[in-house]
DNA sequence: AAAAGTTTTCTACGTGATGTAGAACTAACG
DNA sequence: CGTTAGTTCTACATCACGTAGAAAACTTTT
C-alpha cells in the first residue's frame, strides 16, 4: 500500500473532510483554493484531467470509490482519515518480529495527553 | 524520510540484527545467502558495488553510520529496528490532525496480547 | 438527430527514488 | 612501485507520481 504522493494526499484530505461524494471537478476548485498560485493570481491551477488521474490511481490503490452510474462521477472515500492511519501504523508495526519492543518505545515517546488517552482507551474493558 | 527500497530494507535488516558493524562484502555474503539465486546455483548474488551504493544512501538517509578510518569500512544502524520503527509510527500520526481517533482505531484492532502488552507499559506511572 | 458542450479515458512526458553495476580512483601490502 | 582489495563516480533501467493534451464517450441544445 505504501506512502502517497503529495497531490494524492492532498486529494485523500479533501475527501476525508468532506462527508459528501465530490467530483472531481470540485476537487479541482477546492485544491485551487487551498493552494492558490504562489502570485499570478490567476488561482486556476492545475487540470481537470489531472485530479482525473489521480483519483483513477487512488482507486486502483482502494482508497477511493466512485459513483459510474451519475455523469459527473462522484467519489468518496472508502475509510476514514482516522481509519486508514491506524492502518497504516498497524503495517508498520506488523513489519517487524518484535512487536513488543517497538510498542514500548512508541508508548515511550508519547506525550502525556496521548498516555491518557491511551489508557482510557485500553483500561475499561 | 519515507520508505525504504527493498534491498535497502534487506539491508537495514541485516544491520539491525548485527551487534558488530559489518563491511560492504559481509553483508553481500549474506544477502546471497538469504536470497539464493532461483534455480542458478551460483549464488554470487549483488555486486559489491551495488551493496556499497545502497549503503551510501542509507547513510544519506541517517540509517546507516560507517567507520572511515579502517579500510574495509564497515558499517552499523544508527537506531535499534524498534526504535525506527516507533519513530515511523509518530511520524505516520502525527500528520493527522485528531490523534486520538486514529488511537481509538489502533487500539482497536490490536490483539488481546498487545492490549495487555499496552496496559502494562502504560501502566506504572 | 446533428451540433456543441461536458466528462472521462488514453497516452505520454518529466522527475525523483531505487536496483544494479562498470569504470575509475584510492589505499594497503609485499 | 606494482598488484590487489575497497571505494567513489557515473550511468542506466524501472517505477511511482505530477501533470496534461488528444481522443473517445456521454449530455444537452437547438
Amino acid at each position: 500500500m505504501a506512502t502517497l504522493g503529495e497531490l494524492e494526499r492532498a486529494t485523500m484530505d479533501l475527501l476525508w473532510e468532506s462527508p459528501e461524494a465530490a467530483s472531481a471537478n470540485e476537487l479541482r476548485e477546492k485544491l485551487a483554493q487551498a493552494n492558490p498560485e504562489a502570485g499570478t493570481g490567476t488561482g486556476k491551477g492545475l487540470a481537470v484531467t489531472t485530479i482525473l488521474t489521480v483519483l483513477s490511481r487512488l482507486e486502483k490503490k482502494g482508497l477511493v470509490e466512485r459513483e459510474r452510474n451519475i455523469r459527473p462521477h462522484r467519489y468518496r472515500a472508502v475509510t476514514t482519515k482516522a481509519e486508514h492511519t491506524a492502518e497504516l501504523m498497524h503495517e508498520v508495526l506488523g513489519s517487524v518480529s518484535d512487536r513488543e519492543a517497538v510498542l514500548a518505545r512508541f508508548i515511550g515517546s508519547v506525550s502525556v495527553t496521548e498516555a491518557e488517552t491511551l489508557r482510557r482507551l485500553l483500561g475499561g474493558a
